[in-house]
DNA sequence: TGTACATCAGTGAACGCGCGTTCACTGATGTAC
DNA sequence: TGTACATCAGTGAACGCGCGTTCACTGATGTAC
């Protein structure tokens, strides 16, 4: 038996093609998209039988479901680091943005159209709360702007609804301004990404930058 | 031959059962997304054959180019209708996400993920610019709200770059109006849509709401 | 008005394909004495 | 250190399925004289 701890080489082997598949699906999903996302095609490219993968992932929903989690896990990271490093929101938006244009498929994978009938398991809405807690908290009250608009409306309700900021005592201005993040920066990003500004003609590059200038 | 503009019995009955097809097609995408549309399923659903299909529509991509037109138009309607009752922006806005909340899979058929390798037809951009000539019409200059942000770093970048809005003499402003109406209110609409605020406990109505009022 | 012909909707069989997944099996690698 | 056994990676065949699409054909509907 193998000591806690300690890898065996079969594990360690085991380690190193889980994560061989992975990228080879990442590729896949670069390629075509999530829905092509096919066990048999990754076995081919890899140079094995497509029931070999079964020794590595249970069915082709575990791997999804283990892209998604490696997803969140990254851009947790990302944020989490950016945050550490002493960013203030402007830097985590930047963090963001090239977090997603470094792969735009990857980013969909998270925010992007929905599967009917998909449910996430519960661990990566435990990451979805990591990333919000770093971003409540480069949104704490000494980083609020001045020319922050006075909105009692938003923030009672905020106030009232603050059961996924619980871990923060962040006043209610300050949850709007994570929110407002989140909302503004994916609007201009998953746009970005899908294409739609391609034929205008303008760079959301300047609209992103704007709307991190007037963060309120 | 048929006299035009007059429909014989045939042609009506052709354009009846095409758009019997494009309603199951809907059913089957609100069901199961874009990427489970299936000819053969939406035949059997019909109680046809599914070689019977192509006598309407020549392939599965002409049929979903269809409704993403279906959807880009039905959504250029429902926006323009609004304008033209006299709406403002607030009110354009909840035209928007009463749309978008009538059929989500709708919306993200043509907001959504993209598939890699798609190209939408021609035409379908020129309905998207329509969307932007309406949003233009109602940004126009007499409605920018006194506490708009001094902020000559994006307008500079609109004024150079209005290809966009070439059939609007709207100044920068609006420009820059007009796009974070949409930009903006997308990021509340595809989380919320995507259902990543259903854990969080707050109303992502309040959000948009908080969005329509400082839409600056 | 009736007959001859052309048009068109829909069927059933078939093609080729790829999918996820199972199963019995081979051969190599590791473990226990 | 060598032998006996257990563990595990990977294979190839197979199952059942659904897909998009083509094709030759039947039968009904419309058109022309």
């Amino acid at each position: 038996m193998a000591i806690a701890g300690k890898e065996t080489p079969r594990e360690r082997y085991r380690a190193q093609l889980r994560a061989e598949i992975k990228q080879h699906a990442w590729e896949q999903i670069a390629a075509a998209g999530a829905p092509g996302l096919s066990l048999n095609a990754i076995a081919k490219q890899m140079g094995m039988s497509g029931p070999a993968l079964y020794r590595y992932f249970a069915s082709r929903d575990e791997l999804i479901t283990e892209l998604i989690r490696d997803a969140y896990r990254s851009l947790a990271d990302t944020i989490r680091a950016t945050a550490d490093s002493g960013a203030d929101m402007a830097g985590l938006g930047h963090a963001l943005r090239a977090w997603a244009l470094d792969d735009p498929q990857r980013y969909f994978l998270i925010y992007g159209t929905p599967v009917p009938g998909y449910h996430a398991p519960d661990d990566v809405t435990t990451i979805a709360s990591e990333i919000m807690d770093a971003l409540l908290h480069a949104a704490r009250p000494g980083a609020i702007p001045a020319d922050a608009p006075d909105d009692s409306r938003l923030e009672a309700h905020l106030a009232e609804h603050r059961g996924w900021a619980a871990a923060h005592a962040a006043p209610p201005a300050a949850l709007r301004r994570a929110l407002l993040f989140w909302t503004r920066l994916h609007g201009i990003l998953s746009l970005e990404l899908a294409g739609h500004f391609s034929g205008m003609g303008l760079d959301p590059a300047e609209l992103y930058e704007h709307e991190l200038r007037h963060l309120t």
